[in-house]
This record gives structure tokens, sequence and C-alpha cells, in this order.
DNA sequence: GAAAAAAATTAAGCTGGTTTAAGAAAGGCG
DNA sequence: CGCCTTTCTTAAACCAGCTTAATTTTTTTC
């Protein structure tokens, strides 16, 4: 739980005994390559620390393709947040792409959890203003740049990233197809 | 500021004495239609809440167009949240579409009056929340969708919001040419 | 380390939506 | 009301990126 624990206090401070609390309350989860954490159709139930690895936010076309919505690893929360936070029924996957490690609580544990300890709805409320900003930023991406000038921005910006998942997917989120990934890698070299 | 009270309080419990630290707290600015809010170039120092009409965030593109991100009415907060957040300077505008009326806050009075009333703490997470579910639902949308489901399924949701602003805005909104927009509505007629 | 499965590449044909340009309609203001 | 500006429509040519399908390469499994 160390990791965890250490990326909570970059933005707020825990005395000991918090951090005590803290580690007793959250739940750890050890997932193979391709495991899946939570699937479609059931609340998803736990928001989920990545300690370990890298996960994919995912969900079915209606006819029958994988849609990536999100992708995460170390240092990130993972949920599908409208499910979580509404309790009503999920639309989505979430994969393990690697070996990973997880740490989670649910939603009522979450909410007690911020009664005892004030400094984590902080560390929360800050951490989400970050996600929102960089889920408009994504949807600014979306609309100013074109696939293949996304798929070079990504590359670009996140190098090692793009190793560690199958093109496939990173084409996925991205929103083009595989074979112009290929296109334009041909394209650029 | 009486709307702004009753929307927190939709989330959180506040004493008489905390409405009255907000009342006070909180700035207020009336806007005439296409007024601007906040520029480019500028950093975001405030986060609005709309009391009343409704706004644009926009930002003009390397050949000179205008790209909306977000559009919000009553009851919604807007900024940019990642110049607000991280005091960097601004590449977006924010204009009213309507005569409108805003309450607003800068960062240092948000933080401070968090230490007053962590309940208010609560409600920002709680609307944190909302909101980024409200932005991964959109990025859902833009990639199972096309641009003519896209209109077809903001105007179904959405009838009065869309009578209330001009077409060529909600195209730009839904990432698709005005020409479009007029398209589809012939061929739907 | 061979066989099977998964992922990536290539190429051709196709389409959803853009661009451009001009005219029509609607809205705001003195 | 009448003029001027803003918004919306129409149509034709065009293209970024998709689809399909076959082949190659890489990874996994036993």
């Amino acid at each position: 739980m160390e990791r965890l624990i250490r990326h909570i206090e970059k933005s707020v401070v825990l005395t000991p005994e918090e951090k005590e609390i803290i580690a007793t309350t959250f739940h750890s989860k050890k997932l193979a390559k391709k495991e899946i954490l939570h699937s479609e159709g059931s609340v998803c139930q736990y928001n989920y620390f990545i300690a370990k690895g890298c996960f994919r936010l995912y969900l079915i076309t209606e006819n029958g393709k994988e849609q990536v919505i999100q992708l995460g690893l170390e240092n990130w929360w993972i949920s599908d947040y409208s499910s979580y936070t509404s309790g009503r029924s999920s639309k989505f996957y979430i994969q393990a792409l690697e070996s990973s490690e997880v740490h989670y609580i649910n939603r009522s544990e979450q909410e007690a959890l911020f009664e005892k300890i004030p400094a984590l709805e902080s560390y929360f409320r800050k951490n989400l203003e970050r996600a929102y900003a960089a889920s408009l930023t994504r949807i600014e991406y979306l609309f100013l740049l074109s696939g293949e000038e996304r798929y070079l921005q990504f590359v670009g910006t996140y190098p090692e990233f793009a190793q560690r998942i199958p093109q496939y997917i990173l084409a996925s989120f991205l929103g083009i197809s595989p074979e112009y990934v290929s296109e334009v890698r041909k394209k650029r070299s």
C-alpha cells in the first residue's frame, strides 16, 4: 500500500494514524495479463488505484467490436465512474494489459473514510480536478488533431507507454483503425 | 446567490452561518449576449457558476476557425480547468451566448473556503465526479456515434437547449460542419 | 522448438463528412 | 419599418480514414 500512500502524500498531509487507517481499509488484488477486473452488466462497485501494471477500460459496440475509452497505468485511478457514483449497471469492461496490482475501495467505505480523514476528500477532489482537466484536453485533441496527428502526438509524448501496449489497443484508444496506424508508421519510416 | 446555495444544498448540508460566508465570499457579474467572460492568453483565475443564461468555451484553431469545446447552462460550473488549477495561461475563450449572470471565486478564495466549510469541498468533489463522468460519456459518444447520430441524439435529448443556441455553435460542439447539419436536417424532414 | 493463436501489414475500393462558394432567410438595431 | 449583419441552406467536387480480405510477423502455449 506504500505506493498509494506516497501518491496521496504528494497532495495532502497525513498523520501516521491516518496512514494506518488507509492501509487497513483498502483491499488489494493481483491480476495476470489479460485478466478482467470488472465486467459489463454489473455495477462497478470499486474505485481502483493502479499500484503496478496497466489497464484498459473498453466496451463492446453493437457490431461486436471493442472500443477502448480509457487507458491507465501506475498511480492512476480507474473505474467506471458513471456506474461507481450512480450505482447503475455498467457498460464497460476493465482489463489488465500486463501482470498488475490494484488497491481498491467501495463507495460506502470511501465516504466513511472521508468522515474519518478529511484530507483524503481533499486528495480526491484535487485528483478529480486533474482527471477532469485531462479528459477535456483529450476531447480538445479529438477535435483539433487528425487521426495521424493523434497517433504521432501520443507516441512522441509517451514513447515508453506506446511500447507497453499492443498497437491495436492504442489505435482503438485514439479512435483510428489498426490498419491506418500501419499506414502512418510506414509513411513515417 | 440563492441559486448557487440551493445547488450546493442538493449535495451537502449547510448551516445558516456557512450560507452567509458563501454569500459574502462569491462575486457576481452580469453579461450581455456575446460578451466575453475570459480570453485566451491570460490565466483563467476564476471558477464560474452559471446562475442565468448560457456559455460556450472555445478556442481559435491554427487556421482561424472557432472550435467549441464545452457548453454550459444554469447550475453548471464553467472555467478553463487546466489553467484554473495549474495557473498556466489559457488557450480558451468563454463567451455568454445569452444575457447571463455568473457567481465566481478565485483559486485561493476557494481553497480558503474549504478550510472554513469542509462541506463545500465535499460538494465540489461530488460535482467533479459528475463532471468527469459526463466528460467520459462525451468521449464515448464521439467514438461510438457518427456525426449524424450525435446531432440527432443531442436534439432528441436536449430539444429546448438546441433551440437556445445557434446551429453553427452546436455543430462545432458536436464536431461536424454547419453545412452537414443542414444536410441531416433536410434528410430527416 | 513446433504448432497454434494473436497481432501487424499491405493494398484496393468505398463512404461519411469536408470544403468552397453562392444565395436565401432570419434577426437586430437605428 | 427598412437596412445590415448574422445564420442557414444547397450543391458539387473532393479526401481522410474505413472496410475487407489476404499475407506476414510475432507471441503464446504445450
